[in-house]
DNA sequence: CGCCGATGCTTTACATCCTAAGCATTCGAT
DNA sequence: ATCGAATGCTTAGGATGTAAAGCATCGGCG
């Protein structure tokens, strides 16, 4: 979505205000136009953009547990639970016991899922490598870098980041709600 | 979703394709991070992000045919039929039939819409504004530039863009691209 | 040992979103 | 006037997502 589109020509109220807005719905759009455009060319009948992240993040690490893959992919733990329920029945990863601690359940590459990435990666980078074409390389490096900074604002902003943990001042919520 | 982080300390096959990749990986992560953030801060009993998006965009202009609601907020139709009708269930917008076009269906905002919308709007700017916080005046400036130089980019390097219309090929579009 | 809070994962109830297919209505070209 | 492509919207079927509530297991502590 969008979000409040600026609503330009308005005496931009409290300077930076307007800006900022702007900023986050051209991050909002670019998301937006990025991911359709990555959605686009992946064949959806063998991978969804969601599935893609998650073998993508075994292929990096295989045999994590759903813990680490739902901070990694920052989802939510019951959202990953119903991802690697389906992966699962599509045969391209498996769950496996933790050989000491009963509560964990470790997600492995199967065969299939490991060739699967194999093929998808290279194309994948293409594809974003095509999308960003349209930037010089000095103007990806300035905005790698500008993003990278906006993320690491975010992550210590605390009140902002972990969508469930996340590391940062540790101030774990053992409360429910009100939150600010 | 993370989408295949790039796997650091990999010689770098093709010069920029990490980088590329690591760019899409960041603009990723700072949209999640920022939506969660402004999720966090907005009350979702009153209203979500998309509901949200779907009044600031009717307080911009009332009256909007689906079909440019589903351009603007970067949806499909398919699913602006559901938010709307949810909406419409809730009482802060209504559907009402074009006076000539009998396909389209305007959505307008209710008293009930327009007045929660007033109070939502200030609200959010500052929880944008407070998001952003951590980068400088400068940073934000180019960011925002750079953002803007890749959301035209990805405009028109056709087979990215259109979530479903978006112009492109067909001059669609008398107005702007690049409202700068 | 035995209790309790912290953790890991599922489940439940919704709200998004998407693609594709199905109508109805318009429009443009014949 | 009229037929076919283009448009606007809704439906149908899934995959994601979130938040919150439930279980089971862990771990530290008395």
């Amino acid at each position: 979505m969008a979000t409040s589109a600026p609503a330009r020509g308005r005496a931009a109220g409290r300077a930076g205000s307007d800006e900022s807005l702007s900023l986050w719905v051209r991050l909002l759009v670019c998301h937006n136009l990025m991911l359709s455009g990555v959605r686009r060319r992946m064949d959806a009948r063998v991978v969804t953009m969601s599935r893609f992240d998650l073998l993508a993040s075994l292929h990096r690490e295989d045999g994590q547990p759903l813990a680490t893959l739902s901070r990694r992919l920052l989802v939510t733990a019951g959202n990953l639970t119903g991802l690697v329920d389906r992966a699962e029945r599509d045969g391209v990863v498996v769950r496996r016991p933790d050989a000491t601690d009963r509560r964990v359940a470790r997600v492995h590459l199967t065969p299939k899922g490991r060739a699967l990435i194999h093929e998808l990666m290279p194309e994948h980078a293409r594809h974003v490598r095509e999308l960003l074409g349209a930037l010089t390389g000095a103007e990806r490096r300035d905005l790698r870098r500008l993003l990278g900074r906006l993320r690491d604002g975010l992550l210590t902003t605390r009140g902002s980041a972990e969508p469930h943990d996340t590391p940062a001042p540790r101030a774990r919520r053992a409360t429910p709600r009100s939150r600010r």
